[in-house]
RNA sequence: GGCCCCGUAGCUCAACUGGAUAGAGCACCUGCCUUCUAAGCAGGUUGUUGCAGGUUCGAGUCCUGCCGGGGUCGCCA
């Protein structure tokens, strides 16, 4: 349990007391009570807004029930002030022994300092990436990877059991046109001019494709028509991106549970299964869609759909199911696919989409709410542009003339852990600049470098004290006086510190492992800020010399912040340094 | 036109899901940096949170309506 948890059962048995001694009336909840770190240091080690909370219900002046709750409180050892604040706050402030109680909880637990039981073994899908197997991922594809995987490792993190699943988009006609694609430089492999049209794709990424076939098939399929070789193709193709995405993956040091196939739910009656799963709750119905307003396409003509009546569960118009000749809709399999996803008893789905799919979600919604009678939660979570710079000049992409920047051109310049990182300082669903030369900087503006810089000093201090004769085993460091942490700039780390919990489940809670991200960025910079303070004040040092217990007691903490930027780089799947290049 | 996301300091962004006087970095100003832990440090300035209402003890946060930017809109996924 994390401190501020702690606490906040402090102040309940505190008001549960009142209520006893007849301070309180009977009965009144307790639930919107909380106990926070005030925005504000000079306030306090942390806040409790009960007295504002109870006024009303309790019919009592909030000072007035500030001021009570304080006396029960300083009855407690680790509070050592309460005082009553603006129009209610009760500040706590907290004993040191408290915060070093914190620095020696961590070394304690390392990397499990911080783990959440909120999840509380509940089973969690997170789908994300799910690019369509038609060439290698690019950038877009990065954030989205990154996100899903650093989401995935949050709620791990917070005691969820989590499933990583992709989606392969191998049944529709996207993959026809690889397959023609694909064709079309095996016919090149044969030395004949080719042309890519009909929004065939040009990439270069298909050349070595058609060259694996001709050494597979030889000249099979020259001059031959499509109904020979399409089906072959559509295989072989997807088959072959497929081993490209997951070598992209690999790079970014992602590794999905599950891949699963739209294909796969062709021919086994899933979908079938799944529409009428939604019919027999009166939700599939033969009808005719108004067409959009405002935009009235020109080819535009009323005609009988299979409809699914998303607007039912939230949408705003239902959505075709069957398309006119009688075959699915894209959206029947994903209906299927999340159907299954259901059935596979998840307690919380989550999918990952880039914000063009942002139409996509009411109805991806309302098809889990229906499906699974609104008892599992689906979130989506979705994922904004990235705009990439170098030397001032934004780059371009464009998938049709096969001159977009894919995941191996940022990973091979900048490496996983700053790809990774980076595309985590900015929310989800806000747009990031992504700048080749700014990320590699070493400098305070460039948060990667900050906190992995931190970490890395942390190592440093380990192997000064070695040589200043220093003991600084983790045996050691546990059993340090830190008693002799007596110092306010040391005890504002040891605060923050205690902190991480309570992120870890806030982050986790919402879904925003950006969050983390921040939390490091912060952390780092209290670790730097105390670190220069030893410039002025010797006696901050980490390493006193001829003073080995004062040392490991600062040692301590140190150790502990790098314990915590471990933990929290490992959520996101970056790896600490222990020394900068 | 409908729907979704965004709008916070000159710039790039936070803000613990409704808490106190809205915070960081950059930029700018002042001082420091031959030695001590300097891929710099300390301090200072910076706001009608797009606008107008509403709910609340309390709103950047929730509700309504506008303004501006982006995305998306029936047999492509």
């Amino acid at each position: 349990m994390n401190l501020f948890a702690e606490m906040r059962f402090l102040v309940i048995a505190a008001l549960d007391k009142m209520t006893v001694a007849g301070e309180l009336p009977e009965g009144l909840s307790f639930d919107n009570v909380a106990v926070e770190p005030p925005r504000d240091a000079l306030h306090g080690d942390m806040a409790t807004n009960a007295a504002m909370v109870l006024a009303k219900p309790s019919r009592h002046k909030p000072r007035d029930i500030a001021e009570k709750l304080a006396g029960y409180l300083m009855q407690d050892a680790r509070i050592t002030a309460a005082d009553v604040a603006g129009p209610g706050f009760l500040n706590l402030r907290l004993a040191p022994a408290v915060w070093q109680g914190i620095v020696k909880k961590t070394l304690e637990q390392g990397a499990a300092f911080g783990r959440s039981s909120v999840g509380a073994g509940r089973r969690v899908n997170v789908e994300y990436v799910s690019a369509n197997p038609t060439g290698p991922l690019h950038v877009g594809h990065t954030r989205g990877a990154v996100f899903g995987d650093a989401l995935a490792g949050l709620l791990d993190y917070a005691g969820y059991e989590v499933t990583r699943e992709y989606y392969v988009n191998d049944g529709g006609a996207q993959v026809d046109v690889l397959a023609r694609s694909v064709y079309l430089r095996y016919l090149e492999a044969h030395g004949q001019d080719v042309a890519f049209e009909d929004g065939t794709y040009p990439g270069d990424y298909l050349i070595p494709v058609g060259q694996a076939l001709k050494d597979k098939v030889g000249d099979a399929f020259v001059g031959k028509g499509e109904q020979f070789w399409l089906a072959e193709l559509r295989e072989f193709a997807t088959e072959a991106m497929m081993t490209l995405i997951r070598a992209d993956l690999a790079q970014l040091g992602i590794k999905m549970d599950r891949f699963y196939s739209e294909k796969s739910l062709y021919g086994t009656g899933l979908i079938e299964a799944a529409i009428e799963d939604l019919r027999g709750k009166g939700l599939i119905y033969e009808g005719y869609l108004d067409p959009p307003k405002g935009k009235k396409p020109d080819d535009w003509e009323p005609r009988e759909q299979t409809l699914f009546k998303s607007t039912e569960h939230g949408d705003d118009v239902d959505r075709p199911v069957m398309k006119s000749d009688g075959s699915w809709t894209y959206f029947a399999p994903d209906i299927a696919y999340h159907y299954d996803k259901v059935n596979r008893g998840y307690d919380l789905l989550i999918d990952v989409f880039g914000a063009d799919h942002g139409g996509y979600v009411k109805r991806m919604k309302a098809a889990v709410s229906a499906l699974s009678g609104g008892q599992v939660p689906l979130d989506v979570k979705l994922t904004q542009l990235v705009k990439l710079f170098k030397n001032g000049e934004p780059f371009k992409m464009s998938k049709r003339a096969g001159t977009f920047v894919t995941l191996r051109d940022v990973v091979d310049q900048v490496g996983p852990d700053v790809t990774r990182f980076v595309m985590l300082t900015r929310k989800n669903d806000a747009p990031l600049d992504f700048d080749f030369d700014k990320v590699l900087e070493q400098s305070r503006e460039n948060p990667v470098f900050y906190v992995q810089y931190a970490h890395a000093r942390v190592c440093s201090v380990l192997r000064k004290a070695a040589e200043a004769k220093i003991e600084v085993s983790d045996a050691t460091l546990l059993a340090a006086d830190l008693s002799k942490l007596d110092h306010q700039a040391e005890l504002a780390v040891a605060r923050k510190l205690a902190e991480w919990p309570r992120l870890v489940e806030i982050a986790a809670r919402s879904n925003e492992p950006h969050r983390i991200a921040f939390y490091l960025y912060e952390l780092a910079g209290d670790l730097h800020g105390l670190w220069n303070k030893g410039h002025d004040e010797p006696g901050l040092r980490f390493v006193q010399e001829d003073d080995s217990a004062t040392s490991q007691a600062k040692i301590a903490l140190a150790r502990a912040v790098a314990v915590v930027i471990s933990a929290g780089l490992g959520i996101l799947g970056v790896k600490p340094m222990d020394v900068m290049r």
